[in-house]
DNA sequence: CCTCAATTTGAGACTGGGCTCAACTTAGCT
DNA sequence: AGCTAAGTTGAGCCCAGTCTCAAATTGAGG
């Protein structure tokens, strides 16, 4: 590759990093290309889809996540670790409104190695007995749609209101709180559909 | 008003009714005339602008809230009623993307009426110690916000599961469950304002 | 039946994005 | 210096939606 070419796609990740933690992931493409001082032709020749330039912009954070599932299985204490990764997606999810976006589509656990470890941390909590026993791994999305869901409304007026939030949702996964849960749980497959409608 | 402009009017009202539910809350204009019959045109004369359309198609709503709200109180158990009342507006939310849109909105408890109930309801329930005490109004709109999320993720693939993430929340509200929250709850302008902003 | 105010109509102006491609420019090799 | 493949450019096409307004139509009172 040209080394201008390699600078202007530098360029354009740098701009769509930072756009799209301002506005979200739906940010024109044409803004993109304006702000890395490039045109809109070459954006596309750099990057054929919107979907090519998202996943090379949050390659690293698949990694954090990936990181952080570790560190969480790495803790002594079953629950902090599982209250700490949710905790640590949903900082993710609040800093950047486009990770919050993709985030919700499920790219942040894709790489099955994501999901494994993520079930490893539930079923650790689960055994020691601070999860309740009823929950399944898919039910972890409703805690990833619901802050996101919160963050997307409060980030300009209450920008930590997502906190209460989530501490909500962790206080209704608690062994303690355990009522039964109604319905099947959804299935992995079921859950990568609904991620995929977003 | 001329007769048929009325008929024109309930035509458009029936079908905007059918398509917002389908669809939500953005379905073109162009198509709800067109469904009704009726020319782009005279839904403007009828309806000058999107919202007051939808404030007409959802009045009902509003009253049918009001209702469930007072319901609510009519209930011996202060438990039941309170979860009751949020079960009965989920269940409108997964009945209707157009309501679901609409109430995270907030327009579900606009004319203080719905508000005042709703904290009735609320501070009822934690009167009697079953719903935990350091929540606030304000906090029940991560319920509202997070079931709407998962009402739309799921809908089309698994159209139960919000009733499992509603459980999971309710869970979290109860007394049991209490630990702390952090920060301090939205003011009601801020939740206000944060509904605005959907 | 006539009249006219009320109503309807839909072509088209306008907006805001996505995406393409022929013409131009330039890096980097010999 | 000259050549050429690689890269850039942006005008312009497309699509989908909102909204307007002058002309045509029609309900209903006299």
């Amino acid at each position: 590759m040209r080394k201008d070419a390699v600078q202007n796609r530098e360029r354009l990740l740098r701009a769509a990093r930072q756009l799209f933690a301002d506005q979200g992931l739906d940010v024109p493409l044409e803004e993109i290309a304006r702000t890395a001082g490039v045109s809109i032709g070459t954006l596309y020749n750099r990057f054929p889809t919107r979907d090519s330039l998202v996943a090379e912009v949050f390659a690293d954070r698949v990694a954090t996540v990936a990181a952080l599932a570790e560190q969480a299985l790495a803790m002594a204490d079953p629950w902090d670790g599982f209250a700490g990764f949710l905790t640590g997606v949903c900082e993710l999810q609040a800093g950047d409104l486009g990770y919050n976006d993709f985030a919700v589509r499920g790219a942040a656990l894709e790489g099955d190695r994501g999901y494994g470890l993520m079930r490893q941390i539930l079923e650790r909590a689960q055994g020691s007995g601070d999860v309740r026993g009823d929950v399944t791994l898919t039910d972890m999305a409703f805690v990833v749609w619901g802050v996101a869901a919160t963050v997307r409304a409060t980030y300009k007026v209450a920008p930590g209101a997502w906190r209460r939030h989530l501490a909500l949702a962790l206080d209704g996964l608690r062994a303690g709180a355990a009522r039964t849960l109604p319905g099947p749980p959804m299935s992995v497959a079921q859950t990568r559909a609904a991620m995929r409608e977003c």
